[in-house]
DNA sequence: ACGCTAATTGAAATGGGTTATCAATTTCAA
DNA sequence: TTGAAATTGATAACCCATTTCAATTAGCGT
């Protein structure tokens, strides 16, 4: 019984209800995604060319884009690239940008977490993601 | 007595400090672009190509990004293109951004203001800029 | 005012990430 | 098993933005 039993069930799942098919490249792709935190298509890309000399670039692209629409991953515009996010893994965290050196801290912060969560109830808005990014210079590039 | 005199003191401060040069196209682009609360290069092309028609959109984007580095400016991701909001208009401000229809929020919130700053420092980064986006379903949205 | 040098410009080419195209292949329900 | 419909891989097209480069221009020292 394969790890991803929850995930792979939710990607059938959908597949099902738009009528689409689970294909050889897919559940390749969905294998090597579930055991990312979080990956880029060229990263995923080339980790498997190991595996498939042949899967293209552009199944990739479609294939994430279908675990987004599956519910499985989560697009994040990150500097010039998509990252996608796996949604399984619960690590939420934003970022610390260093605009000279292009260092990049993770953070969390619950506190605020919860005022965003305020702001948008007050404006009647249910959050679904959000995205934080704090530029600026970082220890080193200060001086 | 132009209108915008404080913003051409800070750019003419950024210019000097820099060896960069006060040229007639960086006047024109100035002028339209504080006008704009918040504008994108190609919609400035545009809008520039009137009042003079050799005006390049290379030359727009330079100045753009020359009045984000002098502080008159900061760019947004949003949507495919690049935002270019007039930091002297309305000040800074973050935004709640419905998914299903496209309304968006403006708000600004000091106490996660001071959070992010707290966050900051305890990883020794000093912030410049920052973005921070909540996506999800507007009120009228979530039947 | 003049001349020099470095910055700036416009037109066009280039760039990088992503999506569209299309003929060949594969899936899966009948 | 069969065949319509979905999928694939290679590549072209896209789109916004930056880079290139020769010609022009700004602005300092004289
Ligand atoms: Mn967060
Ligand atoms: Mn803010
Ligand atoms: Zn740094
Ligand atoms: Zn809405």
């Amino acid at each position: 019984m394969s790890k991803h039993q929850k995930e792979m069930a939710l990607l059938k799942e959908h597949l099902g209800k738009h009528q689409l098919k689970y294909t050889r490249q897919r559940e390749l792709i969905l294998d090597a995604f579930l055991k990312q935190e979080h990956i880029t298509a060229e990263e995923l890309y080339h980790q498997l060319a190991r595996k498939d000399p042949h899967l293209g670039l552009a199944t990739i692209y479609r294939t994430l884009n279908l675990f987004c629409e599956a519910g499985l991953a989560q697009a994040r515009h990150f500097g010039t690239q998509t990252q996608y996010d796996n949604v399984s893994h619960k690590g939420h965290h934003d970022h610390l940008i260093c605009t000279e050196c292009g260092k990049i801290v993770e953070f969390e912060n619950c506190d605020i977490e919860r005022l965003q969560e305020e702001v948008a109830a007050r404006n009647g808005f249910v959050i679904k993601t959000h995205r934080l990014e704090l530029y600026g210079l970082c220890s080193r590039c200060q001086h």
